[in-house]
DNA sequence: ATACATGCAAAACATTTGCATAAGA
DNA sequence: TCTTATGCAAATGTTTTGCATGTAT
């Protein structure tokens, strides 16, 4: 039992409910997302998926992550590199330092961002109801280079 | 005499200095980056250049762009539905508050930014150069609707 | 004069799409 | 059965590259 199997069950009853066919390829496509800690391209992904899926094709990954993101359950990035970038495991919005070197990708924990966001809210009188927020630098492997 | 004449002559100066030469494309490119203030495509470079320089083609528009981008004299900003955007005004990039309704753009002051930018560094051990942050939702005027 | 830049066309990318076939419900 | 998903190939759109020609220095 994999820690994010209940995760896979609430995704699956989502696709059914959207009249959407559960096939070996979706579901195989979801598994990549849910067991991997970092941000894979769609590249990546199918990578893995034909490790035990050698059929699949690389048009079927693409259209799954599109239908993983219009439901919400994969959140795409943005470009690094030339190539989209998705997160499966936190689907809400939340910042990124990409290194510019190794192209790594990093999710920090910034306690001011609410803070932030707030202040964003009462000087403008916008209602935020999303954001996007990426910081490039060198990561602390690529310093000692 | 534009505002942007001192910045031109440093530019240029820059090129010279790196044994490149001045051609009229690449004054004209210059140019259009100077005097637009919003962030324009390579192919919205391109269209302008054009206007006044007919014969200039699209690859040399690209290798412009990146030259300038190599010599810090132009920034990348990252992919806008499926393009590349430039800043050729601000050496800093700033945040965007961005309405989903009406489009429009606005420019938050975040006094607690340089805050949340110093977190990030602290906590991931990143030596950050740039970010780029955008806040999506409602603006006043399309919340009264 | 002689590097270097230009412009054209073709290539190299990631990504999307059309359609016949396969397969989930 | 009957609709939807798959897989292939071709198309798309952006960016890059090779090379002959043009041009700044």
């Amino acid at each position: 039992m994999q820690p994010w199997q209940d995760r896979l069950d609430k995704t699956l009853t989502k696709l059914r409910e959207r009249n959407c066919r559960i096939t070996p390829q979706r579901v195989a496509i979801l598994k990549v997302f849910l067991g991997s800690a970092d941000h894979p391209s769609v590249e990546q992904v199918y990578a893995q998926v034909r490790i035990n899926f050698p059929t699949t094709s690389l048009a079927t990954v693409y259209k799954t992550v599109h239908l993983l993101k219009d439901i919400g359950e994969v959140l795409e990035i943005g470009t690094v590199d030339g190539r989209n970038r998705y997160d499966g495991n936190r689907p809400c919005p939340h910042p990124h330092l990409i290194c510019t070197e190794c192209k790594s990708i990093i999710d920090p924990k910034l306690s001011l961002l609410p803070k932030l966001t707030a202040e964003a809210e009462t000087t403008s009188g916008f209602r935020i109801t999303s954001h996007q927020l990426d910081f490039y630098g060198i990561c602390p492997a690529c310093q000692k280079k």
